[in-house]
DNA sequence: CATATACGATACTCTTGAGTTTCGGATCTT
DNA sequence: AAGATCCGAAACTCAAGAGTATCGTATATG
């Protein structure tokens, strides 16, 4: 249990004979598998809606993953890839104007989905810290990071304090979006993030209302 | 489903001829349950685990609520009595300093509590709006009104801006806090709580560093 | 003491879902 | 085309848990 590298994607075993091809299938199998994860929850959901979502036969996942709690595991250290790109961020010249470029519908609704997965894991993270490891890393990390990267830089280049909390300050987005989201079920918009932006996120960095490039 | 309120705590019938009593037994039936849903989540509990929990007989608890989902919507919401007291408010004169003094190891021990009970929930929020209301308000809204009432003394005795938003800052530390007890597993210390106070809060309110009455 | 009621324990039914097996058909190799 | 292998479908086994029913007991009333 808890296996959380992935060690197997592509051309796995030697091709020896005569058989279709590897296990070209597991993407859409995978995808499936977050997909139902994310809509009914890890103990809501059934083999059975994981194969008729992909098309596959119930037998052809346990050919590929042992246990419903593997294939689970596989499917969560599997989106570290799919999903937003945070490789290439924004450089605007400004932490402001670096934290607002993130915005983007399609960023929100990746957010959106990653946390219905989230929650549909949530009661098993304190039982499997493995588990609760490899859902941060692949579902709030990567933005968590992102949102550390633009800070330090804006460090680096002397437009913020070096005494700021960016490991503190990174979480602050991730967590208050999770709060709107799973607890208070209030759709996120530009107009929330904003006010996270210049309420709570730059006065901490040290700039105020006046400090910075804004127009309104 | 989804009934909320509790019509019935203690003397809820006429009582008629020679019974021992009526529901006595409710109030540590309804412990039992939260407890075994903070251990083992919504889906993880079995009706059998709270009788046993509760040294009552699985029928007892039949007689009582007509399924398991009626059973923990009425614990949930019996929480909103039970745990932390925030009807009397510490009253310290400074914004900063009521905020400190709700730093309790009693107050962080009953967060820590409730986020996991919570967490045992978090599948069902999504499809259940009822649930996700009660679960809020019993869990999380007493500590969010808590701020909020804080936050806007210190509006009306002139100590921050009226421009602030009250609605939106009070959902910080309960919400970097469910981050960090249930994504991240690490301990909720005054360490870090104040570290949101000074590194945060007060910066949002417009009380710098060197604003406050702080001796660090 | 007699009676009625609620309780705890336990045995029971019934549904659901995890995991296994079988089989016919499709595809690639040779 | 022949043979080997993988796949999808579906029938199957098995365990667990929700909910029900029964029974002996304890207790309060009268």
């Amino acid at each position: 249990m808890t296996q959380l590298d992935i060690p197997e994607d592509t051309a796995e075993q030697s091709p020896k004979l005569g058989r279709k091809r590897d296990h070209t299938r597991d993407p859409e199998i995978l995808a499936a598998a977050l997909e139902v994860l994310a809509e009914t929850g890890y103990d809501g959901m059934t083999i059975d809606m994981v194969a008729a979502r992909a098309k596959a036969g119930k037998a052809t996942l346990y050919r590929r993953w042992p246990s419903k709690g593997e294939l689970i595991i596989d499917a969560v250290a599997c989106m570290k890839q799919s999903g937003n790109d945070y490789s290439r961020l924004p450089d605007t010249g400004s932490l402001r104007g670096d934290l607002v470029a993130m915005i983007k519908p399609l960023s929100i609704k990746d957010s959106e989905k990653k946390l219905q997965i989230l929650a549909g894991l949530m009661s098993m993270l304190s039982h499997d810290p493995g588990l609760a490891d490899a859902a941060n890393a692949a579902l709030l990390e990567p933005k968590v990071a992102a949102n550390r990267v633009l800070m330090q830089r804006a460090i680096e280049r002397g437009e913020i304090s070096a005494g700021c909390d960016i490991d503190l300050l990174s979480l602050i987005t991730p967590s208050m979006v999770a709060y709107r989201v799973l607890i208070l079920r209030k759709p996120v918009d530009s107009a929330f993030l904003i006010s996270l932006i210049d309420g709570v996120l730059m006065p901490a960095v040290g700039l105020g209302p006046s400090a910075n490039g804004r127009t309104d």
